[in-house]
DNA sequence: ATACCATGAACAG
DNA sequence: TGTTCCTGGTATC
């Protein structure tokens, strides 16, 4: 399920598979209205990745945007397509070099440029883009009354976190969730862009998110081995220092850290 | 067959 | 703060 750099991933292997193409575009559900009979055939242009949200640039300046949610996956076949579509498939992409399947998307619309800029303008920093600009991020946790730890969730001001990185980075920097954003130190506010950039990188680069150093990792946890992902996400135990997890719902999602390592 | 759960977010009030 | 919408894998009957 996806973070920012599962979309990365997405946006980078639809560049890849897909641009430069006149694709042919359906929906098989038949739930993305006139959608797909508009981008059938056209050529796409362009991808592009902020946070969790993709554009697929088409000519003629129709823009596809996509947002997973929570339950949303792309299904990728360079080899071409199984001859029954797995699950319930929203749109279907399908040029020379492959086919991808969408299903159970939060957000799966047909737009234009200025479309796509009004979703940007909502969207924080995304530390995967060159562009990104951590002052701002810096610079609005600085000045909130609001708990880190609902802040590192908010897409406004940091696109791409989601729950796991959130509970990590915090984590990492021995941060507890509830300390607000204006109470952090200028060195921890740096430390924790530094850090959300880092994992998320890693997270692209790997297709998974561990977040456990390697200096940390089981021995036997060699090549091949999977190792332990996540040092308090889903744990029971804090993966450093075996404190028991505190867990409880903040503003609806599970929020995960360790007591001991994380001081309040 | 059914229940429950999840790496998300918009909307109402 | 609570409700709603997406889907599918796993657990439970």
């Amino acid at each position: 399920m996806p973070e920012g750099h599962t979309i990365h991933r997405h946006a980078a292997t639809h560049r890849r598979l897909l641009t430069g193409h006149p694709l042919s575009v359906s929906s098989p559900q038949g739930r993305f209205g006139d959608g797909a009979a508009v981008l059938d055939g056209r050529r796409l242009e362009r991808v592009e990745a902020w946070g969790k949200h993709e554009w697929l640039w088409f000519e003629g300046d129709a823009v596809l945007h996509v947002h997973l949610g929570l339950f949303g996956r792309w299904r990728t076949y360079p080899a071409g397509p199984p001859p029954e579509p797995r699950g319930q498939v929203r749109v279907r992409l399908h040029g020379p070099l492959g086919t991808t399947d969408l299903s159970g998307p939060t957000a799966c619309e047909l737009g234009d440029p200025v479309d796509r800029d009004a979703v940007v303008a909502r969207l924080g920093p995304d530390p995967l883009r060159p562009d990104a600009d951590p002052e701002r991020f810096l610079d609005t946790i600085a000045r909130s009354r609001r708990a880190i730890g609902l802040l590192l969730m908010d897409q406004s001001v940091v696109a791409g976190v989601g729950n796991v990185y959130r509970a990590e980075a915090l984590f990492v920097n021995g941060i507890w969730p509830l300390r607000t954003g204006r109470e952090l130190g200028d060195d921890e506010r740096l430390a924790l862009w530094d850090t959300v950039v880092r994992q998320l990188r890693a997270g692209v680069r790997s297709g998974r998110i561990v977040t456990v150093d390697r200096s940390e990792q089981p021995s036997a946890a060699g090549r091949g081995a999977r190792g332990k992902a996540t040092y308090v996400y889903k744990r029971e135990h804090c993966w450093r220092c075996g404190t028991p997890i505190a867990r409880w719902d903040l503003a609806g999602r599970w929020c995960y850290a360790c007591p001991s390592c994380q001081p309040a």
